[in-house]
DNA sequence: TCAGCGATTTAGGCATACCTAAATCATAAA
DNA sequence: TTTATGATTTAGGTATGCCTAAATCGCTGA
């Protein structure tokens, strides 16, 4: 079947690389190694060179491929893909806004529906949820211009001992962790500090204003990631004169 | 891209076919010819053909196929056929109600999200909605076991002169004609009698219990099915005695 | 009965997107 | 500087599902 296109240049599978090239590249829009597309989507490292040479002979190309140094998305790449990514969010918060569904149930489905579901449906969905600016893992979710704020988040297993944080967001990938972080009720907008841990290997934590501190696997603290926290702010001098 | 399955031998393509053997089949389980599929679904005869052996080789096979003499389904395909049409319907109803959907726009969205949602959303949209037995075009929405009910409808433009009748159902599949029906205050449940008309071309017809008949094209009156209207039955003697 | 015609099937191709195996590249260690 | 090793790319192949063009089938009317 002649894969469905959304737009002129794109099908399921370019969403997906476009996708995958943004979220890897994170907030300073690295280059992307063939190694990681190919373990982040599940495909041998060869198709990701075929598919990664197709997207830059687009015209418009989707990408910037220069062999063996990576990808990065050309700013119309980088539309398609935070389309892709709003859609998902939304979906997410749809689905467990209105449709019951447990934070680690969402991630899958919206992974596939993200790709089926047209502007209007798109429209209408964030119309029902009053344009809300957060997944149900805490992911700010792009705006339909495109325009994606950015936070300075840091993963907890980097955050600073003794410091007052605040989880803004978890990973929406790992159904497993997130049954655990909610059992231990870490989610977003709770507040954490790390009482001891050793930098790579698991952390412990106070979690909220409870008494006693828990130990979070190093996975669980990689997939966590927090601000510092507004009410026990560090006094940082000459902060009102500027940014 | 490794095209999608749901269940063991099923694609979007596949479930394409199965649910436009279902259909153009009729509550008879009619043979279909490759023609017919052809052109609802849009594509060559030729490759209709290729499909259709297709599936008669599968384990289990989901239609039966004889060259030149047209295909039906196994119950193995009528199944999956079933569970894409309860998808579907079940999406248009959804569309409709939750997110202010018309009814002349649900039929392409779902059209594509059939193939696409889960069991789990297929269930939890069917809780929200509280198990509907109808789409919003009036047609019956199969059970989860595929349990589909007969109703004795007719086309409106087969439809006796002078007859009472009820609008059961009406086309999903052409939103101008949709709009226009909107616009007469054609909907499921509504009243019509026909006044005069010949056999296929178009009909007059009263509508609830309006003053002035209208004249419907012969495209509309067969995108219309009707069943007797119940407050007006026709006096069929010895009807007690058994069905 | 059989010619003709439309319906249908066969044969041969194309595009997507994946795979494996075999080069080749780039970099870090010797 | 050279080499080795892992990352990456090339080459060649698979499957789906569509297409066109060229047979072939089967029914109907003469």
């Amino acid at each position: 079947m002649p894969p469905r296109s959304h737009g002129p240049y794109s099908t399921e599978s370019v969403d997906d690389y476009l996708k995958a090239i943004l979220e890897l590249g994170g907030p300073e829009e690295a280059r992307v190694t063939s190694n990681a597309l190919a373990q982040r989507l599940g495909v041998r490292a060869a198709s990701v060179t075929g598919m990664l040479q197709k997207l830059a002979l687009q015209k418009p190309p989707h990408v910037k491929y220069e062999k063996h140094h990576g990808v990065r998305l050309t700013p119309t790449g980088k539309m398609r893909a935070l389309e892709v990514l709003r859609h998902h969010r939304l979906l997410e918060r749809f689905l467990h806004d209105f449709l019951d569904y447990s934070w680690d149930e969402v991630h899958d489905e919206a992974e596939r529906l993200e790709h089926f579901i047209s502007e209007r449906l798109e429209e209408r969905i964030a119309a029902k949820l009053g344009d809300p600016e957060t997944d149900p893992h805490g992911h700010l979710i792009p705006e339909r211009n495109g325009a994606l704020p950015l936070r300075q988040e840091v993963l907890l297993s980097q955050w600073a001992c003794g410091v007052h944080a605040v989880i803004s967001s978890v990973s929406d990938r790992d159904p497993s962790a997130l049954r655990e972080m909610e059992r231990l009720g870490l989610r977003p907008g709770i507040g954490i500090r790390v009482e001891s841990g050793i930098r790579g290997a698991s952390v412990l934590v106070r979690i909220g204003n409870r008494r006693d501190p828990v130990r979070l696997s190093k996975r669980i603290a990689t997939e966590i990631s927090v601000v510092a926290d507004p009410h026990h702010q560090v006094s940082s001098e000459g902060r009102s004169t500027g940014d």
